[in-house]
DNA sequence: GCCACCGCTATTGTGTACAAGTTGCATTTT
DNA sequence: AAAATGCAACTTGTACACAATAGCGGTGGC
């Protein structure tokens, strides 16, 4: 009963983090006290300091006297993610190129490892979890503290647009994942050679593929069908 | 009384994050909640939450069971800066002289007056302060939410620098801020006049000077005096 | 004389009660 | 009938008391 307390602290903060970016807790949905610190068996003050850690990271937004809710998106929120994301993750994966330590290059092979085997076997949840991963592996790499703050918030609502945009449906899907899983091969070797310049050119492509993809999404070839008649009175 | 607890809230909020930027409370500092809570007529509670909150923008660190310190500043740190800061300061100035409202930039001229009237008559910490004012509207009006996390924690450090290197003792001190009172001008002129590129390259020029000036306080000229001898037992 | 262990004190983390505020509904008024 | 206002239920914010943990000094053993 003694490190109770902290273990389902910390269970909720993984719960919601992970519920938020897959998607189970949609942007804009409320939380709501009462039931939270229920289900968790917390009382409401560690659940709160909670919700303001993760306020604090991006995951949620706090409104005063009217609670809490997941962080929302909007329409310019991709134009915003795609204007910034490249100069940020370019950024990362050349520091992480010049600084990884051993043990990072270790716990990156193992994500990535993982993150192919949800491309064979996983759902979409699991996909954009292990993704994650990944991409926060490269962000410790870097072990910058000022470009941290930015990237997490961007691998928040990559994980969102992920979820989004990334649905197996769609003819063609599943061979930009395996074009995004080789990327991250490619990523690893570049860092294993301390080759930063091929790290940060590597960034690029990734973010290039992901747009391309959502462009592919967002504007589908259209139906090719007959307009209907209308009775027009 | 109704409406007093917000306001002491807000107003520990302000003390905290100038007296962290101004130096008043130094990076490794120990924050004492007992002693906060009855300067501020708050209870522990909402202290706690002013605490996790800017933990979250980089002011303090939060260390389990251990209280609460100003964050901390290593050797690291200006080699960190001066990596990202010139990068990410391009782009807000880009995106703000693209976005930024007639309101915006009537409001950053103000900043810039303020800023200027310190030169003259205000202490390092008006100084200090004002200058992180004129900064913190160029990023409103670069009005991203991923590169703002980013953005706003280097703000915290850039006015911690400043308060280090930029005293006004050490000879060249005034004219440098000068130049950089008259390059916050020429970031005006670049705003209003829509001018992307030229903003860019103003973030540059700002940043040199910075790093510059920074050099010039870490190596000064040499004592040019001969050494003293050591009895070598 | 030095190190290790134990218990004490100060400080942090959590639970609960209460106060303040918000929202929605019903009643009243025009 | 529509709008406005007041009431009531529920939600959020604050205070305070209690539990747990870390740091420290003393004591005892080696």
């Amino acid at each position: 009963m003694k490190d109770d307390a902290k273990t389902r602290k910390s269970a909720l903060n993984a719960h919601l983090k992970s519920a938020v970016m897959t998607l189970k807790l949609r942007p804009g949905d409320d939380l709501d006290e009462a039931q939270l610190s229920e289900a968790f068996g917390l009382s409401r003050t560690p659940l709160r300091e909670v919700f303001r850690h993760l306020a604090g990271l991006g995951y949620l937004e706090l409104r005063e006297n009217r609670g809490a809710r997941v962080s929302e998106m909007s329409y310019t929120t991709l134009r915003d993610f795609f204007l910034v994301a490249p100069m940020i993750y370019g950024a990362v994966l050349r520091l992480a190129a010049q600084n990884a330590t051993a043990d990072q290059i270790e716990r990156l092979t193992t994500a990535q490892s993982a993150f192919r085997a949800t491309l064979r076997e996983g759902s979409t949840e699991d996909r954009a979890l292990a993704n994650n991963r990944f991409h926060e592996i490269t962000g410790e790499m870097a072990a910058n503290v000022y470009l941290l703050p930015s990237f997490q918030r961007l691998l928040i609502d990559h994980a969102r647009i992920g979820m989004t945009f990334y649905r197996p449906e769609p003819a063609g899907m599943g061979e930009s994942l395996e074009l995004a899983c080789a990327q991250h091969d490619a990523i690893i070797a570049a860092i294993k050679a301390r080759d930063a310049a091929a790290a940060g050119q590597l960034a690029a492509d990734h973010w290039a593929l992901s747009r391309d993809q959502i462009e592919m999404f967002v504007t589908p070839a259209g139906l090719d069908l007959p307009l209907g008649s209308v009775d027009r009175g």
